[in-house]
DNA sequence: TCAACAGGATTGTCTGACATTCTATCAATC
DNA sequence: GATTGATAGAATGTCAGACAATCCTGTTGA
């Protein structure tokens, strides 16, 4: 066994069971953009007690998934155009760089993982399911960002996919999109599988440029 | 006065002046690496509740400034050199970027406040005070992640510079050290005020290469 | 020497309380 | 009619105190 596998159970605590059903309910669209939680109403729903409650939102408000101004409580942001574009800017930069990275190491057997998981990719775009859909994409990336060799960066690109994920569900749906995202992935797939860096990091590149144009369409088109 | 300037005044709660100071503390170093941190002590030397302490520490916690493991408390990280190289990886990635980007549109009022902070961090590089050069050092990059044209860039990078704050302290103690990271912000400067991108990244490349090998001098010198 | 076992220390969680701040409504004024 | 002012209700910020669950440490016993 490797000596630096961290065999620790980690008991699941109220506020981190709080914090990831949270999590989940901003990414599935629970709750509007720009509305606003209220946290006495939050703990009948969850079952918990207000410090419980009050310790998970100052978690998500420092992973930025929700915004906590003093005296008026947490609400959902709401992501203008310019926020959506540098967050997406920032994922490039990172997600090119970590295809590329994962071009060159990644081992054989998590190259089968990162087919099977563009397979269930596949599948969940020919469906109508849009969660499905935003999480088989996530699988895929994270199976990329876990193979780059750098922890900090797949840490950091989770944060920001998460942020972007209410409005990836959106632009997923889009006449096609799946489709053609499908086709981009299955690019970055075949030059990762090549180890060809170039060609990856250029697949890369051009599927976010894609992802960008697709989520700006959609957001548009909510307006 | 531009429309999206943001007016509002944030009052300041108690937890959020616990979350500055703890900060604060652990930037200074006033905390060893690997050590807990006991709830009910820090309650009493800060003056607070415990649950307002809770929430500060949950806010730290989702910066990685501390680790928290259920039912064992809070502790200071003690980061590996292979974490160490990971957030320095990363640092490169984004102030290469950043360096880039701001050589290309920083206005000239930022260019000069960009020179002063540099002057500041000469003076403070001949001096003996190393918090002073950490954060003369913090103000100067600040600077430039600001007029980088993409705040996400801004915060992720804030965020990793202050997991290894404690280190840069001590290298920044190193003989010499700092006269010569003053040599390679210097090189930065110019070429931002050149409006030479391709100088600016090069660098901005070298320097943080040259940091992180400071950095693991000064590591390796400790143990 | 090592394992089982207390006991204290520490954290996780809750309840309840109160002051402060926000917000929405409505009256009063210009 | 629009703006200002005042008021009541709602929501948040903060605290104190309590108790169970868990961890840690030193001691006992084999």
């Amino acid at each position: 066994m490797q000596p630096e596998m961290n065999l620790r159970i980690l008991p699941r605590t109220v506020q981190q069971e709080t914090v990831d059903k949270l999590r989940l309910a901003i990414f599935s669209g629970v709750f509007e953009p720009g509305s606003r939680l209220i946290e006495s109403q939050l703990c009948v729903q969850l079952g918990i007690s207000r410090p419980s409650l009050r310790e998970a939102l100052r978690s998500l408000a420092a992973e930025r998934l929700i915004d906590l101004v003093p005296n008026r409580g947490p609400s959902i942001p709401a992501l203008t155009w310019e926020d959506m574009t540098a967050i997406y800017e920032a994922r490039e930069l990172l997600e090119v760089e970590a295809v590329g990275r994962c071009s060159l190491r990644i081992p054989k057997e998590q190259l089968s993982e990162l087919e099977k998981a563009l397979s269930a990719f596949a599948e969940a775009a020919s469906s109508n399911n849009s969660l499905a859909r935003v999480t088989t994409a996530a699988d895929f990336y994270s199976i990329i960002l876990a193979n780059c060799g750098n922890p900090i960066l797949e840490e950091i690109h989770r944060g920001l996919v998460a942020r972007i994920s209410f409005f990836r569900a959106r632009s997923m749906s889009l006449e096609g999109r799946a489709q053609q995202s499908f086709a981009e992935m299955q690019e970055i797939y075949q030059a990762i599988a090549a180890g060809d860096q170039k060609a990856a990091r250029k697949a890369s590149r051009k599927h976010i440029l894609k992802a960008m144009a697709a989520a700006k369409e959609s957001m548009e088109s909510a307006n």
